[in-house]
DNA sequence: TATTGTTATACTCTATAACTATA
DNA sequence: TATAGTTATAGAGTATAACAATA
């Protein structure tokens, strides 16, 4: 039985973890020429293809006076583009710009080398523990966190 | 060995997790009436006992300025207090009030419960192998990532 | 009436720069 | 001259509320 305190050593460990990844992850985006909110509005719109702001808002989970100025940012700097809807004259369509695929298809890179880095060194094992860990963890939290 | 695509995804429930885990925390640190940043704040003024807007705008990795707003903050809802510092004239001391100590002792509850619950339903093993595994990631990153 | 997106306003966290008081 | 902290200003992300255009 792992004792309290391993348990909350390994919590700090997940902490210290999530500083160090943040960290490094908001250095590669500022040199991208994006922030961390703007990313992520810019991977769900490659994710989802030309969308609605409605969508993005609901995607996010931000509401849609944010994702105004999350888009306007966007456009501004060349990574995406606001068309009219075909179909429903209220809505905008948001899609990439030829500039905005290309950062996307840099990040998956970028998040596809961190990954090989991060589990290059680990035995096989360990890493099938470590992944198992996650997800066990993952669990709990759906289950018992209320999400 | 592990795959590409196994290490995408093993990182990809990092990420997953860092989410939870932050919107878990930010509901608890509301409730408490905190913010993250000033929680942040809260928690070095515990640790290192009164000390001056200088130590904490160093251990916080932010600049003086924030550590002025951030403390105007603490100050009016009761978690510290500011003091003359007896030696320099110039600084002041941030110190605890009794309800900031009562708000730290809560969150550190808090956390204990949190990493009870996270590895409560885990085998010893795998908690072994998986706290081993989050050591040897922090090491790479730390080694190879310039922290 | 309901929905999409905007403008108006405000709060938090962050930064740089200029300044005051003190060391 | 250097340091501690503040005021001034700015930008990013977030929120609510009121509003326009359209469904």
């Amino acid at each position: 039985m792992s004792s309290d305190a391993a348990r909350l050593r390994a919590l700090d460990r997940v902490y210290e973890l999530v500083v160090l990844l943040g960290e490094d992850m908001g250095g590669d985006l500022e040199r991208l020429g994006l922030t961390p909110a703007r990313a992520h509005a810019l991977m769900v719109v490659a994710e989802q293809g030309p969308c609605t702001q409605r969508v993005l808002a609901d995607a996010l989970g931000v509401t849609a006076r944010n994702v105004t100025g999350l888009v306007d940012a966007l456009v501004t700097t060349g990574f995406v583009t606001r068309e009219a809807h075909p179909a429903d004259r209220r809505a905008v369509l948001v899609s990439l710009t030829a500039h905005g695929a290309a950062t996307v298809a840099r990040m998956t890179e970028q998040k596809a080398g961190l990954a090989a880095q991060l589990f290059a060194g680990m035995p096989e094992r360990r890493f099938a523990a470590f992944d198992q860990g996650l997800a066990d963890i993952l669990a709990v939290i759906h289950r018992e966190l209320g999400h």
